[in-house]
DNA sequence: CGCTGCGTTGAGCTTCTTCAACGATCGTGG
DNA sequence: CCACGATCGTTGAAGAAGCTCAACGCAGCG
């Protein structure tokens, strides 16, 4: 597959010409990143923003004490990083790929000139900063609002709609990982999915999990009830 | 001031052409909300933005048991809702003026063929999108990683900052507002500002908070010390 | 006057975290 | 091939932070 073949594959560019393929692909900077590896840290200057191509990468903060809180887990296809470009000057939180990664880079001064020039890819991207917003939305909600069995109820949901509404769906991720992103720690998590297991809720198999009961899920997810 | 006076003073607008001015001119519409009144609710169909002229409005999320988190409160000059216009198409929370506020109101499909014919415009909508991330990452973080008090200080060193690096600052909303926004009830919010008076870290009058110890201030809010 | 919105304080309880120990798995180098 | 360390997950006991419920105070205003 050549550049514009994959460029072409990505969301955040579809439905553009041909030409303007060719410009991104002059842009363009290939790289890669093994697991464990740093992309960027918060604070570090934000020269450009990043493309998923292939892998699996963390965006996430640190608290002074090392405590972490899992912004966002990119797979391929998904843009980050790009509020760097038009807000601020440096990084607000750090990167990290949990799998061996292909990214694409885009430099901040070339894409802004590119963005300009063709409407689309703005409103492309205007889509994109908005979905973003909406989830971070959620994600406040949820941590305010619900505890720790409504937001892994709700994740659960969720990867099984991402998933084609199946009735097992798949972690992609470790325990660990999805403690931090559901804004707790291993420990709690283990402990709510012995319980849900006991309760009949679920049925968990490493990073395989059955949902017995999408109802009682779903008024979890809902924060309609409690985890007796 | 006539319309297009008052529109270039609008940040997300700034750095438009007079005729930029003129046609946006044409297709705002400018409505008044009493305290109280609601602008939308979540689910609503997304029919446009706002741009806040005046007065003060809560953006917040309610829980099924009723329990409200506040996501922004803005002030004149602060659009809200653009995430509407470009993704999905219902709001994805509710809106309520807290003070009477004046609001411009942009019909969808008539902004997104302004913004697709000006790319600095659109440059502005980036701009206030990827600023808008930031804060939400902002609040993720403090929602998970800090305490309560911790966030605390950190909104009122925000305040500070905001407000002139005034040693005494307002709050501007009452302080049962504060604590939907600090991702808390009120109760724990008064017992966390009885404490920090009597520790000589602040000094509260009202809505008017002196601070008094802006080094342990800041430790808080970093998230380095805790509330003895 | 009495209502309503707003704030404070106390007692008890739930949820979650901390600290500690332990078990399983896996890849690597001796 | 086995041993070792590293990563990851689980479980228990104790403690802290914050929430619920309830009562009360106080100011503004019809």
């Amino acid at each position: 597959m050549n550049l514009q073949e994959t460029l072409a594959g990505i969301p955040l560019f579809k439905g553009l010409t041909g030409e303007q393929y060719d410009e991104l692909a002059m842009i363009v900077v290939d790289q890669e990143f093994g697991r464990g590896r740093t992309i960027f840290s918060e604070g570090d200057d934000g020269v450009g923003f990043y493309v998923l191509i292939s892998g699996l990468v963390k965006i996430y903060k640190l608290s002074p004490e090392g405590k972490e809180q899992i912004l966002h887990v990119f797979g391929p296809g998904e843009p980050f990083a790009e509020a760097a470009v038009f807000a601020g000057s440096s990084y607000p939180a750090h990167a990290l790929a949990l799998q061996p990664s292909r990214v694409f880079f885009f430099p901040r001064p070339a894409f802004r000139d590119l963005i300009k020039a063709n409407p689309s890819l703005a409103m492309n991207m205007m889509a994109s900063l908005s979905l973003r917003l909406k989830r971070f939305a959620h994600m406040i909600e949820d941590l305010s609002l619900k505890e720790v069995p409504g937001r892994l109820a709700a994740h659960l949901l969720d990867l099984s709609s991402s998933q084609g509404e199946a009735e097992q769906v798949q972690l992609q991720i470790a325990k660990a990982h999805l403690a931090s992103l559901l804004g707790t720690i291993p420990e709690t998590l283990s402990r709510i999915l012995t319980r849900m297991s006991k309760q009949g809720l679920i049925a968990v198999d490493g990073q395989n999990i059955r949902l017995l009961d999408r109802d009682q899920l779903e008024d979890l997810a809902a924060g309609e009830s409690r985890l007796g």
